[in-house]
Parts: structure tokens; C-alpha cells; sequence
DNA sequence: GAGCACTGC
């Protein structure tokens, strides 16, 4: 059994007693929610004029280019800076006063007693700031670095730069951070806030991370599937450098120092993590967060966007001023509630106040996303519409009433033997622990209140947190990466492992793709690919595409689909203009090469205007600008690692596309289609029937034969990113050899 | 003829 210990922390349970509000220009309507006193969300009332400052993920801090940052590593910030001096009282007086700050001697005790601990933190403890810097402080890290991993980038860098102004000196100097195409460190640096993928990243070259003496792998409960196989990874890590010192043998693992991993965690799962590692002590820290009144509906109500519409307009009318948050599964959703809200609106008595609607989605152009950051007019109530975006990853300031749907959309990769998987998108309930922070977001700047869209009885029922990742991704990418560690994914101590067919898939993927042989042994091919950042079936063009002598253009296409972003805009109101603008780049063959000529004329744009007539050329052309310029990092990022490798990224086959085919064909081997009599498409190499996704160039051609990047499952199974391919092309892969197609 | 949560190297 894992012992517990319980920090001191601001903390006061809170007995809700507001009764609900009154339906009274709705009145025909039934209220859908009905009061419940709730205490599954750990309410906190904190001190007047103290929120969270722990981090600030709102808006985007100017972050500094790649090359820029290069510079700034470089160079380093060494020196501590004379700060103006009551600034930095009143920071140390903040730091003072986080929760954590109680239990701090306690807390240093169990890390340096103990090889691992468990720190489960409610928001706004000041866990993630306050840790690194009180193990450094006491020395528990020795000469080696503290590295801090988080899940996303912009947590990384915001934290680095906070804690550096704590430390009273600049980010890149003692305390840094590293995420890809940014990284500001020094060798005076010391904690280090990374992505969990960069970490990931670093095990390829250092399989003992013998640079740091402390990892600290904070919103563990996230569970994504870097931060799974780091835990895996850390564990074993930790058995080869902790072991005695005459287990060690001689050699340089002898002189390597222990390790101390410290997993920062935001829910109830502490016993899980706990037992992976061998009962590890978990100590719970109380964190600051405003009380939240919770309500459910009395019954379950099936139509929640126009659930939501009713409960939005009781708030409006009967509740004081404060924005509203209404969380919806998808974009589809947002839209129909956006229209909804706006026709309703009009209809309101003449005296009542505002209502300004604001998306948001990841997919929304920046300029409609900043908007949700503006305050709303003078008697005007904001109400915010969004996806899960805003349970994690931004944070609204001014929001005073949640409306909670219940609903996500989750992406799930369904595995077949054949690799010939694909994801699903589809809608499905929330967790509970994703419930609670949904609701924490009506809390962070006074009290808030959380209408729940569905009965009690149904938030019981929820599971407590998601399945990890591990369990619902295609796995090819990591299993490569674990190849060349020399482990197995079959036989590795994972937290959860993965679904026998998923590795399989990845298994049969990797071997098609000439990254493994038939004994399951990683080859050169496969090493080659693993350098590359990308997903093995794009790194499979990139090696490809040497021999084709078309490295340059499969590397601006590859940058493009490997962004995180989408390329084209879409929006419904404007469909026609945008599918205009879109029809100037086409190119016959299909997506790819209509990609390269979008890339190819946005270089030329680049080369002529500044940034912000870049921005107004991508805004006119309905092309996304974030697309293009992550594109070009990643370019960028992908020619270094050629020059590594000895490969001619110039190599260029100019306007014939037919080079570019064929190494795209070279990894996308599995993605291959033939159309049938019928009409319909069916996989070269799985059962299924496909259709070509409506935002293909080529949705509506009947082409022999076609390869796509990816299949998702929404209505119908679709191809998205299609290429025309001739048959013989396909025919040449070896694969197909023996296989009589052409 | 019909649609897309989020993140990472």
C-alpha cells in the first residue's frame, strides 16, 4: 500500500445552499436543470485578490522565432538581473502565499527521501512553478539539470519565462525551457521546462538522460502517449542509474547519478501511478480555486445545443452580469448554437442587454479567436462558444457561468492486421475529472456557477478519467521510436498497454514500409526514417524521394501535411469565394501537388511582402497562414536533418509530377485505393470501401487509381488528401511485385 | 455529394 500524506493547504470545504435561478421569460419552456448541492468538485475559496499566477496560458506570449532562439541558446543569460526591486517583492510575496508553500520543507523531505513521488496538485497550488525551484534550491539535484516536462508547447515556454522572472533573471539563463523550432537554454540552465516529446526526442541520443538528475513530469493524469512512454522509459531509466554501486559494474554507468522522479498529477488516479511504481508515495497538495455552485437537468436532455440556447437565455435574463462558457462537442455544433443564439437575440424586449457570441475552435483564423479575449461592451453579457480547447489549453478571463454539454469528440484509431487502420471522430461523453475542470473554468476569478446538461444520475455513470492515448492512436510512430532504443512494445512495462491489434498494425506498417524485416529487427531504412520528425509513412517519401530526385518538392509537401494546422479555410458563410480561391492552385493529379503549388506561390509571397502582407495574401487566397509558416519550420527542420544524412534536399524535379508520385507512393503503400465497376473505391490492402473526402480536389473524379494520407471515420469512411495515381506506379512498390496488379 | 476535438517531434 502507498502511503499518503497530506500537505497543509489553503482550503475550506464549501456547503452549497444558493438555490437556483427562475425561468420567468422562458417560462413555457421547462428549466433543463435542477439544483444539486455537489461536493465531487473540490471547491476552494481563496483569498481576496490571489488567483492563479501559476500560469499564464492566455493569449500567445510573443514567443521568438527559431532562429532567434538558436541565438538566444547561444549566447545564454547568466547573469542575474537587477530587477526593479518592489516588482520583485511583490513576486516573491505571490510565491510566498501559493498553497504549496506550506507544505514545502515537508514536500522536500519525501523527494529526497524517496527515488519517486507522486504530487497530485489541484489547480492553482503553484505546483508546476514552485517544485523545480525548491529542488534546486536544496540542493536534491546535485550538478545535474531538473527538467519539467509538459504536454503542450505554449505551457512549456510560459512557465520557463515565469519561473525565470521568479528566479529574477531572464529565460535561457538558469532557468530554460525546450520545445521543437524554440529553445532558450544556456549551460547555466538548470530547470528546464520541455514538451514531453522533446524528452522523447532526447532518449534517441542519450538512452539514460544522464544530463538530468531530477525529472518532473507534470499533468501526468493527461496521459498522452509521450508522457507514457516517458513513464515507462523513466522507470527503467531509474533501475540502471539508482542501481548499488557494485551492481553498476565499472564502466561509465558507474559514475552516472541517481535519478528522481517526481510525476505532478491533477486527479484521483494517484494510486495507479503509485503502483507502477512500486507503491510510490503520494502526497496531495490542496489547491485555490473559487467556490462553483454545480447544477444537473432533472432529466436527460438528448438535444443539447438547444438545451444549451434555454439555458443560456435563463442566465441572461435572470442572472447578474458575467460571461458565459458553453462547452459543445465540435465546430458543426458551434455554428448551429452561434445562429441559434443570434435569431433569439433579436427577439428580446428592446431594454435587455447585449449578447455578443464568440467561436472558438482550434480550426477558427486568429483573428476570430482573439476575440474572445476582448471584454464585452458596457451592458453586454459575452457568451463564449467552444470545443475542449478551452478546458486546457487557453484560459478566458471573466467567465462566471459554464454551461456544460457533456459531450467531446474523440479521436480513436480503430486497428486492423493489415495496417490498413483508420481514426475515428466521433461524439461521445465526457469524464468526470473532465466535468470538474469544465466546471473549474466558471471559478477562477470569483465565484461561478456550472449548468450541467445532463443528470446526476448520467455524471455518475461517467468513468472517472479518459483511456490514455496509448490505448486509442495508431502506434507506428513510437513504435519505430522504441526500435531504435532496442526495446519492444510487445514486452515493455507500460501504465496501461496497448491493445494487442493496434501493435500489430504498427508492426505490419513499419515492415511495409521497409522500416523493420521480417524478424521484427530495425533496419537502416528504418533508422533513417526515425530521424526524421515526422510520421514514418511521410519520413518513408522524404528517403523515398533521393532516389527520385524530388527531395525538395516532397519536403514542401510533407511540411504540409505533417503541420498541425488545416491549409485551406472553410468557412460556411463564405463556402463559394473559398472554393474559388482554391481552384487557382488545383492541380489535375489531385492534393498533393495542388499542396506544392499553394507552397510554391506562398514562397514567392515571401519573398516579396512582409509579414503582414503575407498574412493578407494568405487571408485573401482563404489559406491558412499559421499552416504555412509552421510548414516552413518544419521545412526548415527537415532540410537540416537531410544535410545530417547526406541527402540533396535541392534535388528538384521541376514541374514533372511524376517523381513526386512515386515517393509518395513509397509510403503511403497501405493508403492505396482502385476504383471499383460501381463507382466506389475499395483498399489495395484493406477490406474497406472508401469515398473521397468533399474537400479533395478530386471529390466528385472517378480516377483508377488514387493514395491518400489519411481515412477518417465520420458518416463514411473518407480519404482526405487524395492523389491520382497510375496504376503501374502502385504496381512498381515491391511490395506489390508478385502481386499482378497494373 | 458533404465536413474536421486536442496535442507532439
Amino acid at each position: 500500500m502507498a502511503k499518503i500524506a497530506a500537505l497543509k493547504g489553503v482550503s475550506r470545504s464549501h456547503k452549497i445552499s444558493d438555490s437556483g435561478p427562475h425561468s420567468k421569460r422562458l417560462k413555457k419552456r421547462e428549466r433543463p436543470w435542477v439544483d444539486v448541492s455537489d461536493d465531487e468538485l473540490h471547491v476552494k475559496r481563496a483569498k481576496k485578490g490571489t488567483g492563479d499566477r501559476s500560469k499564464n496560458l492566455n493569449g500567445s506570449p510573443s514567443k521568438p522565432s527559431a532562429l532567434e532562439s538558436k541565438k538566444k541558446a547561444k549566447i545564454g543569460h547568466p547573469s542575474r538581473h537587477l530587477a526593479n526591486g518592489t516588482k520583485q517583492a511583490s513576486i516573491q510575496e505571490q510565491r510566498r502565499e501559493l498553497p504549496i508553500t506550506s507544505g514545502k520543507d515537508a514536500l522536500l523531505d519525501e523527494i529526497r527521501d524517496n527515488d519517486v513521488t507522486i504530487l497530485i496538485g489541484e489547480t492553482g497550488s503553484g505546483k508546476t512553478t514552485q517544485v523545480p525551484q525548491y529542488i534546486l534550491e536544496s540542493g536534491i539535484s546535485g550538478k545535474g539539470m531538473i527538467a519539467v516536462t509538459q504536454p503542450r508547447k505554449v505551457a512549456a515556454t510560459s512557465l520557463a519565462t515565469r519561473v525565470a522572472t521568479e528566479q529574477n533573471t531572464s529565460v535561457g539563463g538558469l532557468v530554460g525551457y525546450s520545445v521543437r523550432f524554440d529553445e532558450a537554454s544556456s549551460e547555466d540552465t538548470r530547470i528546464k521546462y520541455v514538451t514531453d516529446g522533446m524528452l522523447v526526442r532526447e532518449l534517441l541520443g542519450d538512452t539514460l538522460l544522464s544530463r538530468y538528475s531530477v525529472v518532473i513530469v507534470d499533468e501526468a493524469h493527461e496521459r498522452t502517449l509521450r508522457t507514457d512512454l516517458l513513464l515507462t522509459n523513466l522507470k527503467s531509466i531509474q533501475k540502471t542509474r539508482n542501481a548499488p554501486a557494485d551492481a553498476k559494474g565499472k564502466g561509465s554507468v558507474a559514475k552516472l547519478n541517481p535519478l528522481k522522479i517526481v510525476i505532478m498529477s491533477a486527479t484521483l488516479d494517484a494510486e495507479k501511478f503509485s503502483k507502477f511504481y512500486d507503491n510510490a508515495k503520494v502526497i496531495y497538495v490542496k489547491g485555490r480555486q473559487h467556490p462553483v455552485t454545480i447544477y444537473h437537468t432533472a432529466i436527460s436532455q438528448p438535444d443539447f445545443v438547444d438545451a444549451a440556447m434555454r439555458t443560456f437565455f435563463q442566465i441572461h435574463t435572470d442572472q447578474p452580469p458575467g460571461d458565459v462558457l458553453i462547452f459543445l462537442p465540435g465546430q458543426e455544433d458551434i455554428e448551429s448554437l452561434d445562429k441559434s443564439i443570434k435569431l433569439y437575440a433579436d427577439r428580446l424586449p428592446k431594454d435587455s442587454s447585449g449578447i455578443v457570441v464568440c467561436p472558438m475552435y482550434a480550426a477558427l483564423p486568429p483573428g476570430q479567436q482573439a476575440k474572445i479575449f476582448s471584454p464585452a461592451p458596457q451592458n453586454t453579457r459575452k457568451c463564449i462558444l467552444a470545443t475542449n480547447i478551452a478546458e486546457t489549453s487557453i484560459t478566458i478571463p471573466g467567465i462566471k457561468y459554464v454551461i456544460d454539454t457533456g459531450k467531446c469528440k474523440e479521436k480513436r484509431y480503430i486497428a486492423r492486421d493489415s495496417g490498413t487502420g483508420f481514426d475515428t471522430l466521433l461524439t461521445k461523453d465526457i469524464t468526470k475529472s473532465s466535468a470538474m475542470q469544465r466546471a473549474g473554468r466558471a471559478g477562477r476569478e470569483s465565484i461561478g456557477f456550472c449548468f450541467r446538461l445532463y443528470t446526476e444520475e448520467s455524471f455518475k455513470a461517467l468513468p472517472d478519467s479518459a483511456e490514455p492515448e496509448i490505448r486509442r492512436c495508431a502506434l507506428s510512430s513510437s513504435l519505430l521510436q522504441l526500435k531504435c532504443l532496442g526495446q519492444d512494445l510487445e514486452q515493455l512495462d507500460f501504465m496501461d498497454k496497448p491493445d494487442w491489434e493496434a501493435i500489430a498494425s504498427a508492426l505490419k506498417t513499419l515492415y511495409l514500409l521497409g522500416a523493420i524485416d521480417n524478424q521484427k529487427h530495425l533496419t537502416k531504412l528504418g533508422r533513417d526514417m526515425a530521424v526524421l520528425p515526422l510520421e514514418p509513412h511521410l519520413a518513408r517519401a522524404v528517403v523515398a524521394s533521393q532516389e527520385c530526385g524530388c527531395t525538395l518538392e516532397i519536403i514542401d509537401i510533407v511540411s504540409v501535411l505533417s503541420a498541425s494546422s488545416k491549409l485551406f479555410f472553410d468557412s460556411t458563410d463564405e463556402r463559394e469565394a473559398a472554393a474559388e480561391a482554391r481552384r487557382k492552385f488545383r492541380h489535375s493529379s489531385g492534393d498533393h501537388m495542388t499542396i506544392l503549388n499553394v507552397v510554391r506561390s506562398y514562397q514567392e509571397i515571401v519573398a516579396s511582402e512582409n509579414k503582414s502582407g503575407r498574412k493578407e495574401w494568405c487571408k485573401k487566397q482563404f489559406l491558412n497562414d499559421r499552416c504555412l509558416s509552421e510548414a516552413r519550420d518544419i521545412r526548415d527542420q527537415l532540410r537540416e536533418v537531410c544535410v545530417r544524412m547526406g541527402v540533396d534536399w535541392r534535388s528538384s524535379c521541376g514541374d514533372d509530377e511524376q517523381p513526386v508520385l512515386r515517393s509518395l507512393v513509397r509510403g503511403l503503400v497501405q493508403q492505396a485505393a482502385f476504383l471499383q465497376p460501381d463507382g466506389s473505391y475499395k483498399q489495395l490492402m484493406g477490406p474497406s470501401i472508401v469515398k473521397i473526402h468533399p474537400s479533395s480536389s478530386l471529390c466528385d473524379k472517378k480516377v483508377p487509381a488514387i493514395i491518400y494520407d489519411e481515412l477518417v471515420y465520420t458518416s463514411h469512411i473518407y480519404a482526405r488528401g487524395v492523389s491520382s495515381v497510375p496504376r503501374k506506379l502502385i504496381a512498381e512498390v515491391s511490395v506489390f511485385k508478385n502481386k499482378n496488379i497494373g
